[in-house]
DNA sequence: ATGGTCGGCCTCCGA
């Protein structure tokens, strides 16, 4: 990590506290400067804040029971703190948290799967799609330099994912979602990752079931998206497929965005 | 080839 750049990592760990290990070990070699975490699973009081104080990371959590959960882990002070999506003052599902960190507005996304895609959740979805892009839109019209990372729960294209065919009708793939990915972007959004690479079949997440890993059946459903100040200093994104093939893994792996200081 | 995904948890639900 050199001193005139700053990474940011996303990772949906699927539960912090059965993950520990792997996700300690793992910051502890690549020391990005924040680590957007996603499906904590766990309550703030519940959360091993002292396991990443001692890497020297201070912990900003948004936590629920059982479900979802967000956290957002940065070796500087995370200062003017969010909590919550804005736009729905009765949602309690704990999928967004928001801070400044230097000069840098961050946040962990934790996207709704919204499967089954012909109910009430997939209704849930789009509808906090269509917060999170108001959001947005709050940002860019206050000229923000911000990076929104996280589990998008989102396939933006054919080529991230291994049949598209098997997916046409899931949450995660389905025309609206994608057309409501799209209109974020469309607002002036970079999607990092994409930006910088024409490579297919790059995947984030690999199903538990079926072999996913073992057979490469994944989907790119983790991203970045900058505001046009931060896209301005996007030097790299890079999914580090490793921890993926480690013992009792996270079902996704984690992708680092990298910003010029 | 007689198996088959995890994690949290009011033994099923959510992903």
């Amino acid at each position: 990590m050199a001193e005139d750049q700053i990474t940011v990592a996303t990772w949906n760990v699927n539960s912090v506290n059965a993950r520990l290990e792997n996700v300690t070990s793992w910051l502890e070699k690549r020391q990005p400067d924040i680590a957007l975490l996603q499906e904590i699973k766990s309550q703030e009081e519940n959360f091993p804040t002292l396991a990443f104080e001692a890497l020297g990371y201070k912990c900003t959590i948004v936590g629920q029971k059982s479900y979802n959960g967000v956290a957002l882990l940065s070796k500087r002070p995370a200062e003017d703190v969010l909590t919550a999506l804005p736009g729905d003052a009765d949602d309690d599902q704990a999928r967004y948290v928001e801070a400044r960190v230097g000069d840098i507005r961050v946040a962990s996304i934790y996207l709704p799967n919204g499967n089954p895609s012909n109910g009430p959740k997939y209704t849930y979805k789009l509808d906090w799609m269509d917060r999170l892009r108001d959001h947005a839109q709050h940002l860019l019209e206050t000229e923000q330099t911000a990076v929104l990372g996280g589990d998008y729960n989102v396939i933006p294209a054919d080529e991230d994912c291994y049949d598209p065919a098997d997916w046409s009708d899931d949450a995660l793939f389905k025309l609206e979602t994608r057309r409501k990915f799209r209109s974020i972007e469309n607002l002036g959004f970079t999607e990092a990752f994409r930006a910088l690479s024409d490579t297919p079949h790059a995947y984030t997440f690999w199903d538990y079931q079926g072999r996913g890993w073992e057979s490469d059946k994944g989907i790119r459903i983790d991203h970045f998206l900058l505001t046009p100040k931060a896209a301005d200093r996007l030097v790299a994104c890079e999914i580090d497929r490793e921890p993926r093939g480690l013992p009792k893994a996270s079902d996704h792996t984690p992708v680092i965005c990298t910003i010029a200081a």
